[in-house]
DNA sequence: GCAGGTAGCGAAATCGTTTTCGGAAGCGCC
DNA sequence: GGCGCTTCCGAAAACGATTTCGCTACCTGC
């Protein structure tokens, strides 16, 4: 049982209400007896009882994120946003924190919510649950969807251009001489995977290049996920010149497969990533990719959920931001 | 405002503490009762806030684990041990959840604790802190040490066997017939960064070779910091024909800097990493390392801070696990 | 001297649960 | 009928903070 403030208030011969204003700043309590308290405070190392404080204020100040399976991905993008998310949750006296999931159970992250353990929570693309976002909708929560365009205007999201990447990426492609291009989606239906797709189709058909349905291929979040989708490239005649990966740890994946297999990147296959994740630092060469603005998507991913905690009538966002090529090797 | 106890009270014409009573298992209220409360329930999407329920009970069932900086490498080892942390503390009733540090500030930890926003907190040996710890220990507040060991007999750690692990890299390079074997350590003073040393030094010792100095280099956490190191060792003539990196971070620097000068890994210079994370398997040859038990090292550590939940007086325990030597190519 | 204002403090309600305690009703049994 | 025993439920007291409101002094200005 750490100290109360009602410790304090005996300790002092003062009433809690007192005590707790002199800690909150009100104007209303002299500055000896403010002297008083707050040295008694550090002295018993007082830290307000955060259920109590929560209780009564019908807030947290907590900001939620929630983490699923495909941790290999989640966790290396996570750990491009964080700090911009945790500075500027700092800066909106907000607390940042990660939740994990039992079991990849999407209605614990509602459990939560409902709960009230935490004000808004920011949603990942990879979790992303129409169920889920409809209920958060209909409960007033404050939410933003990060990485993952949401045609819906009541929901506010933070996306990479997909679109643009993808075209900065063919374009260098096509510049170079690739004409056999191939490319790697995921296989969920969503915006982002379009947008993507889309690129890569209005970039053949500008440069006038029929597109072959051999190469385009699938692959998934999970480990080792660019293998097998890597060799069925290789297994044609020709095969592919160049191979857009669907992001980073792919692309890794991709690379490792084609040196196995005797061939040099780039010079027999060019290779390139999305995201801008660390892991492109790892291979060698390392990996020419998409730089995401990990650290502004997570600086504007808290800033929305602030903003809408503070005038919860403001109207939802969308806002694509800018990336850019980087070419590190691997094309 | 979500439904509250009450309002679910007020529907059924009953009294809030038969409902809680109801939703709790109690039982002194008849099953139609229960039966129509928990419809209720359901159709209100109820869910206690968590504020008033840990207030009253005085306990959250939650445990904490918190981040710092050298988010890259933190981030990578976490990936391994979350899916066992999780587990058992589904299994024990607990959430496990992740706090976010501002400006890397220790003494945030010790607030979070003391507010009573977790019940337990597991400290990761990167930000271990003897400061931090003495004050866990004065407010008798449980906490777990993962990944270092503490020479005191009341904190509770689980800890790989570093020693035994190193020893096995070392006899896995000498009958390889390595004689120039470099070793890379880290710069703080901790037990494990000793016990590694130690098993570098009785080895060569067993093999009656002496040590030279200049073998023996420093590395941090921070992104790229083996690359300098590895420079460093490539000055010397000889240069060393294996290279003991500090953990599978480093390990992939070592590589990527051996590999652009020219050299073959591992025939002209052996690499082996520690700790067996995903990064491990990014680079060519994928790195031959010293396996943790990740996941169940994510056990025992939450096992063991919900013990002392349920059992204050229960003794503290170091555990040292068993290591595995992987060899997957880069020695 | 008195009205009005201000400064400083405390009483008390409140947030939404949990849990203890007691009471009412129903039943069986002597 | 009286006694005891269940069964079911509600009243009420917590948990520890915040916040409103009112009260007492004291001061100021006329």
């Amino acid at each position: 049982m750490p100290t109360s403030l009602t410790d304090i208030a005996r300790r002092l011969e003062l009433s809690p209400s007192t005590v707790s204003k002199a800690l909150n700043g009100y104007r209303d309590v002299s500055s000896d007896t403010r002297e008083l308290v707050l040295r008694a405070a550090l002295e018993l190392d007082y830290q307000p009882s955060s259920a109590a404080r929560d209780l009564r204020r019908g807030r947290t100040d907590r900001i939620g994120l929630f983490l699923n399976t495909a941790l290999e991905y989640v966790v290396d993008y996570l750990s491009g946003i964080i700090p911009g998310a945790v500075r500027c949750s700092q800066e909106c006296g907000k607390r940042l924190l990660i939740y994990t999931l039992t079991d990849n159970d999407p209605g614990q992250l509602l459990q939560v919510c409902r709960a009230g353990e935490i004000d808004g929570v920011i949603l990942f693309s990879t979790h992303y649950d129409s169920h889920t976002i409809e209920a958060l909708l209909q409960d007033d929560f404050p939410f933003v969807v990060m990485g993952r365009y949401i045609p819906d205007d009541r929901v506010s999201c933070v996306v990479p251009d997909y679109y643009d990447g993808t075209r900065q990426i063919m374009d260098h492609l096509l510049a170079a001489g690739h004409r056999r291009i191939a490319f790697m989606t995921r296989p969920e239906l969503t915006t982002a995977n379009e947008a993507r797709l889309q690129g890569y189709l209005d970039a053949l058909a500008a440069a006038e290049i029929g597109w072959d349905d051999r190469l385009i291929v699938e692959t998934r979040l999970e480990p080792d996920s660019g293998v097998a989708p890597t060799r069925q490239l290789l297994a044609l005649t020709p095969y592919p010149s160049a191979i857009v990966a669907a992001h980073d740890l792919v692309a890794v994946d991709v690379i490792n497969t084609l040196q196995t297999a005797g061939l040099r990147v780039p010079q027999d296959v060019a290779v390139t990533g999305f995201d801008g994740l660390r892991a492109g630092f790892r291979t060698l060469p390392h990996i020419s990719t998409v730089q995401q603005p990990l650290e502004r998507i997570g600086e504007r991913v808290v800033e929305l959920v602030n903003r809408r905690l503070n005038e919860p009538a403001a109207p939802a966002v969308q806002e694509t931001l800018p990336v850019q090529l980087v070419l590190r090797g691997s094309a």
